[in-house]
DNA sequence: ATAAGTCAAGCCGGG
DNA sequence: CCCGGCTTGACTTAT
């Protein structure tokens, strides 16, 4: 069981969500913002190397339009080698990777515009993972899409569309249950007709069930995964804010909570993303209960870098990026 | 230097 | 009928 967290480590002196706006678009500021969000990218894994976390969602913006026409730039070949490097030392250190392409991608559109300017996306999205040379475990995380008014149809209009995705693509996609529109059991049906590999959200399928028991949804997720293809099934794991608008995440884990979900994997393995507000902090807090119940491995030898890592040798030449600076 | 307004993209449901 | 929410805030302009 790997532990993760999404996109964003608020300890770290750098971001690897730098973009621009699509008006002020130039060859120069994509190469500049990839090459910020890749150098980034080196020292967010390598701090959750350290740490023990090994399981990390990237975010979607490495790239900037990495999907749109705007783009036309060769960054797959500029960048080659540094997605390479990437995912060897993914690799090399056992880590698991993901993507969670945004709301705006929706397989399910009535629209063939929009449902091409998704797969796009996923095209985009995926081939990072490609350029990196990572199996089919790596994965990319969507939503069914849209109710549109009559479910079954929007559903098969799905299963229709995930058929015709590039096989480097489909190798990747997996659907995950959300908390208004498409419960577990739509996404277990929608597994039946195309074989996708179900990610489990205990928070969504708390907001919106047919009344499974959590340790009877969970195995029939995990039950979607195919071992060696597949990997080890990912969820993603939260809990309800106290006093806060239903179905909003809570700010930082809720231990007990987290303690009597684990009791309800009666042994089922799976890799946690936690989406909780304060990121590495919960996500640590969550790995050192798993190393109490002996779920995951033990804490690294090696020395454990400081939590803000110094700059890399020759580095911030423009202020940028610094968060807490007084200088001036 | 800091704050406000806006940003590529879709969809649903609450107010 | 507009706006917040969604896996994540950052860029740009005004003050």
């Amino acid at each position: 069981m790997k532990i993760g967290y999404p996109c964003v480590n608020e300890a770290m002196d750098c971001s690897a969500a730098n973009t621009f706006r699509l008006a002020s678009y130039s060859d120069e500021r994509l190469v500049a913002a990839v090459a910020a969000n890749l150098a980034c990218l080196r020292r967010l894994l390598e701090w959750n190397v350290a740490q023990g976390l090994l399981f990390f969602r990237m975010g979607s913006g490495i790239v900037p339009f990495g999907s749109h026409p705007v783009n036309t730039f060769p960054w797959q070949t500029r960048f080659g080698s540094e997605f390479r490097a990437l995912g060897q030392y993914i690799k090399a250190h056992g880590l698991r990777v993901s993507f969670h392409p945004d709301q705006f991608v929706v397989l399910n559109s009535p629209d063939a515009h929009i449902v091409r300017r998704s797969v796009e996306e996923l095209v985009y999205q995926g081939s990072m993972l490609d350029l990196m040379e990572l199996d089919g475990t790596a994965k990319l995380q969507i939503h069914v899409g849209g109710l549109y008014g009559d479910r079954e149809l929007a559903l098969s209009r799905f299963a229709a569309v995930y058929a015709t995705l590039p096989a480097a693509v489909r190798a990747r996609v997996v659907v995950e249950n959300d908390d208004r529109l498409f419960s577990l059991r739509d996404c277990l049906a929608l597994h039946q007709q195309t074989g996708v590999p179900i990610l489990f959200d205990n928070f969504h399928h708390e907001c919106l069930n047919h009344g499974e028991p959590m340790a009877d949804a969970l195995r029939l997720a995990a039950a979607t995964w195919h071992p060696t293809a597949d990997g080890v099934p990912m969820m993603d794991y939260s809990s309800q804010a106290p006093a806060e608008r239903k179905g909003k995440h809570t700010v930082s884990l809720a231990e007990e909570l987290f303690r009597g979900f684990l009791a309800e994997l009666h042994g089922l393995d799976f890799d946690l993303m936690l989406e909780i507000k304060d990121k590495e902090a919960s996500a640590l807090r969550a790995l050192a209960i798993l190393r109490e119940t002996g779920l995951a491995g033990p804490a690294p030898t090696g020395p454990v870098p400081p939590l803000a890592l110094p700059p890399a040798p020759g580095a911030p030449p423009k202020g940028k990026r610094q968060k807490n600076s007084h200088a001036a």
